[in-house]
DNA sequence: CTTTTCTTTGACTATTGTTGACTATCTATT
DNA sequence: AATAGATAGTCAACAATAGTCAAAGAAAAG
């Protein structure tokens, strides 16, 4: 198997990234492009062509001194984020006396009205990422 | 991460911000350039691009002798686009007895685990939705 | 072989950070 | 009140990054 250099990168950003604490890396392009010898711009075509969100990435960067590029991978989930299910959960841990009628409240006013202007996409991440927040808190005793 | 000068002297700044009883510190301007080791200027520089009031901070100063620069942080109305401003805010309404301590740590617990896999400018969004949404339900009695 | 798509490169642009000379304002002293 | 000294602010030049875009080259598809 051929491997451009493109495809070189693209594998040694994504070893860092899954070898990394929070799948999360900060590079410098000059310096990634010194360590492959291209021209700095190569890599703005590897992140920008293999890191799309489409993909399971976003990244920030900084330009100026000190200046650099984060490449943050998240996971996609398909599995079934509703509203409907998370105050379902929410329910269930009230009945196991595991959050308050207080609490239970709180986050149900807050699972229904703070998602609002979100995409859909994000926002069914939301409801999963809550769940599974929700879940480690009342676990942590 | 790599971190400019300008980024240790905001670093620094904010640090000794929120150890303070009253979020609020003074500096002299040359003091923290003598002790960071540049330019009084860039000093004024990372005032100017940090310490906004854009990113929840008022900033005051007086030339001459014994002059000062003096930081607050501020809540904002309709910002608190922050992790950390929101928790302060959360705080504050802890403190006011609108939220009891239990829904408080569910929230800051939320607020730091919830929005990692989201977006810069969604998270941001998030931020300023919670903090509206939050308000709204302590103030629902 | 031709066309299309992907890769590589480099010139030019945009943004952020650092420095220093010059200016403005305040306090203390005369 | 005038003046000297001590601060802080402004601004423009320069440095250090990253981004854009289009052209040229390479690889894949037809």
């Amino acid at each position: 198997m051929k491997r451009s250099l493109a495809d070189k990168i693209e594998q040694y950003l994504k070893v860092l990234i899954e070898r990394s604490d929070d799948k999360q890396i900060e590079i410098q392009r000059s310096e990634l492009a010194e360590t492959f010898s291209c021209v700095p711009s190569q890599v703005t075509y590897v992140i920008s062509t293999r890191f799309t969100e489409a993909e399971g990435y976003y990244t920030e960067s900084r330009r100026g001194g000190k200046g650099f590029v984060r490449i943050r991978r998240y996971h996609l989930e398909n599995g079934g984020a509703s509203r409907k299910e998370l105050v379902a959960f929410i329910d269930e841990l009230l009945q196991d006396d595991a959050l308050t009628t207080s609490q239970s409240d709180l986050l149900k006013h807050l699972i229904s009205y703070s998602f609002k202007d979100i995409p859909p996409e994000y926002r069914r991440r939301l409801y999963k990422q809550f769940r599974k927040v929700v879940l480690d808190y009342v676990n942590l005793d």
